[in-house]
DNA sequence: TATAAATATTTTGTATATAAATTATTTGTA
DNA sequence: TACAAATAATTTATATACAAAATATTTATA
C-alpha cells in the first residue's frame, strides 16, 4: 500500500508518512503534535520529525498554545490550504482502489484479524 | 508481532529483523546475502546491515566464495551454533502463540487477503 | 506555598527501509 | 578476445520508527 500511494502522491513530494500526517491535518486545523500522533497512529518523536519535513517545506506551521506553554498547535500555510481539495481528493481516489479490492464482509474480517493481533501485547501474549 | 517478538528475544539482543534473519541463516548455513535478502523478504541494503550487525555481534561471518568472487557466503559461529536449538525452539514457541489466535481456516483467508494488496502493485494498479 | 509528579514536546541514539550510485567481477556477444 | 551488459554486494543519502533522556511548563498535594 505504501508503494501504491508512493506513486501517486509524488507529484506533491510527499513521503506516505508524510501524506497521512497532511490528510490528518488538513482534516483538521490546529491541533496539537500530541494529538496528530495519536490521530494517525504514530509515535510522537517520529510525529516531531514528519512535523519538521512538512513545516520545512512550507505545508504547515506550529503556534504556541495560548493557554499553555508546554503545548504547540500545528496550523495549515495559505499554500497548504490552497491545494486541501486536491490532496484531499486524491486520497480518497487512492483508497477508494484499495477498498474496491475488498467486500465490505472482506474489509471486517482482515480488520478483525489485524485488531485480535494488535490486542495480543495487552493480554498478556495471548489472544 | 514485532513488539510482541521483541519481548521474547531480548535475552539474546536480537531485534526483531536481527532474529529473523538469524533463524533464515540456522535454517541454512552458507547462503548467499542475496539468498537470504530474498528469503527473508528483505532489500538487500537492509540485509548488508542486519548482516552488519549480526556479524559484529559474532553470530555469523561471511567468506569469499570460491567460484564466484562477487559473491559471499553466510557462515555460523561457533556460538551460533551452540545456540542453534535455544534460537529455533524459541522462534517456534512464539510462532506457535500466534497462530493459535487464529483458526486454519483464518490464516488462509489472511494470507489471502494480503497476498491481494501485494499484487496490487504488480497488476497496474488494481486487484 | 513549596515541591513532587505529571504533561507536552523535542532531542539523542540506534535500527530498520529503500532508491540510487559505486565497486568489483562475470557473462554474453560481436 | 574486446567490451557492453548483467550481477553481487556495498555505500550513500534520506526517511521512518521508537525508547530513553532532556527541557519547559503545569498540576496536584502535603
Amino acid at each position: 500500500m505504501t508503494k501504491a500511494y508512493r506513486q501517486e502522491i509524488s507529484k506533491y513530494n510527499f513521503t506516505h508518512g508524510q501524506f497521512f500526517m497532511m490528510v490528518a491535518i488538513l482534516e483538521e486545523d490546529g491541533l496539537l503534535p500530541s494529538e496528530i500522533a495519536d490521530k494517525t497512529s504514530q509515535n510522537r518523536a517520529t510525529t516531531t520529525g514528519l512535523l519538521d519535513r512538512l513545516e520545512k517545506d512550507g505545508w504547515i506551521e506550529r503556534k504556541a498554545d495560548r493557554e499553555d506553554r508546554r503545548s504547540l498547535r500545528v496550523f495549515l500555510t495559505q499554500y497548504a490550504r490552497d491545494h486541501k481539495e486536491s490532496i484531499m481528493t486524491l486520497f480518497e481516489e487512492t483508497n477508494q482502489k484499495f477498498l474496491n479490492c475488498f467486500s465490505q464482509n472482506e474489509w471486517a474480517q482482515m480488520q478483525g484479524f489485524l485488531t485480535r493481533l494488535d490486542q495480543f501485547n495487552d493480554a498478556d501474549q495471548v489472544c
